[in-house]
DNA sequence: TCTAAAATGTTATAATATAACATAATGAGA
DNA sequence: TCTCATTATGTTATATTATAACATTTTAGA
C-alpha cells in the first residue's frame, strides 16, 4: 500500500516536521522522543509499544516499558504519533502541522496503515453528535479490509 | 444516558433474542455464554473481561480468563455483543437480529455507550474505501465525548 | 451406544500498560 | 552564575488484558 519509494525521505520529512512543531510549541524534542519517533517512521506498518523497546537503542535511553510509553505520550499528546486501538499499535501522523480528525484503512494483507481525511466521514460524525445531543471530543475509526494492491495478490 | 427506566426487561429482550438466533443458526447457548451475556447486559455501560471474571458465579462455570473470553469470542462472533477497541470493554449489542456496521457515542461523564446505525455514516466509510480502492471488511467507529445528560450536570 | 466434534477445565504464560518513587537535566529568574 | 522549580528520565515492581497448550467433559448425531 505505501507509495513511498524512498521512505527514508518520509523518515527525513516527520523528523523535520516534529522538530518545527515542537520549536513551536515550546515542547522539548528530546534524544529519546525523537529515537521513538524515528522507530515509528522507520516501521512501514503500525509498530507496537514493545517493538519499539526491542528496537531502542540503549545507549539513546533506558530501555524499560516507561520509556516507550512516556515517549509514545508525549508524541501522541502532540499529534505527531496516533494510535491504532484495534490494533495497540502506533503509526507517525501523516500530516501533524493540520492534525485534525482522520481515520485509518488497515490492511490486512500487508499490515499496513493508510491514514486518511475525509470531510464527508468527519461531516457524518458531527451530525450525529448533534442528532443525539452528543458533544464528541475524540474519534476512533478504523477500517480493516484489504487495499488495492494485496486484492491482486490472490 | 440510557433510558430504559426497567433495564430487567432489556436484559430479558436481550436473553431472548440470544436464543432465538442461536436457535436458528444451530448454535450452542450454553449456561455459560448466557451467564456472561447476562453479565454484559447487566452492567450499564461497556464492562471489562476481568470485571465479568469477578462477576461470574463459580456454579455456572471455573472462573478463570479463558473461560470468559471464549464465551466474549462466541459472543462476538455472533453478533450478540460488541468489543470497543478503544476502552477494551464490552457492551451488548442492541439489534443483534441485523447486525450491520455500527458504532458508539461513548460517554466521559457516565461511561455509558451509545449504539448507533446511521447510514450517512456507513455510506461515507463505504464511499472512501472505493476512492481508495480500499475494501472494508470490518469497522471500528468509536466516538468519545459527552452526552446530552452529562453536558447538563457541569 | 459409540464417536467425533464442540465446549469447558486447568495451568501457565504472553502481551500491553501503569504506579510509585528516585535521580538527572533543563531553563527561567534572582 | 546560582538556584530551584519543572520537566524528563531511571528504576523497580506490578497491574491489566489476553492467549497457548493440553486435559477432560458434554453433546448431538450416526
Amino acid at each position: 500500500m505505501h507509495n513511498c519509494h524512498t521512505h527514508n525521505a518520509c523518515i527525513e520529512t516527520a523528523l523535520e516536521a516534529a522538530v518545527v512543531i515542537c520549536d513551536d510549541g515550546g515542547l522539548r524534542f528530546t534524544k529519546l522522543r525523537r529515537a521513538v519517533l524515528e522507530l515509528v517512521w522507520t516501521s512501514h506498518g503500525p509498530i507496537k509499544a514493545y517493538d519499539i523497546l526491542d528496537q531502542l537503542d540503549s545507549s539513546i535511553a533506558s530501555v524499560t516499558p516507561p520509556t516507550v510509553y512516556r515517549a509514545l505520550d508525549f508524541l501522541l499528546e502532540n499529534g505527531l504519533v496516533h494510535k491504532l486501538s484495534s490494533l495497540n499499535a502506533y503509526v507517525g501522523c501523516s500530516h501533524p502541522h493540520r492534525h485534525h480528525e482522520c481515520y485509518f484503512l488497515i490492511c490486512t494483507g500487508c499490515g499496513e496503515a493508510m491514514e486518511c481525511c475525509n470531510s464527508g466521514l468527519v461531516d457524518a460524525v458531527a451530525l450525529t453528535g448533534r442528532q443525539n445531543n452528543f458533544k464528541p471530543k475524540s474519534i476512533t475509526l478504523e477500517i480493516t479490509g484489504e487495499c488495492g494492491d494485496c486484492q491482486g495478490r490472490h
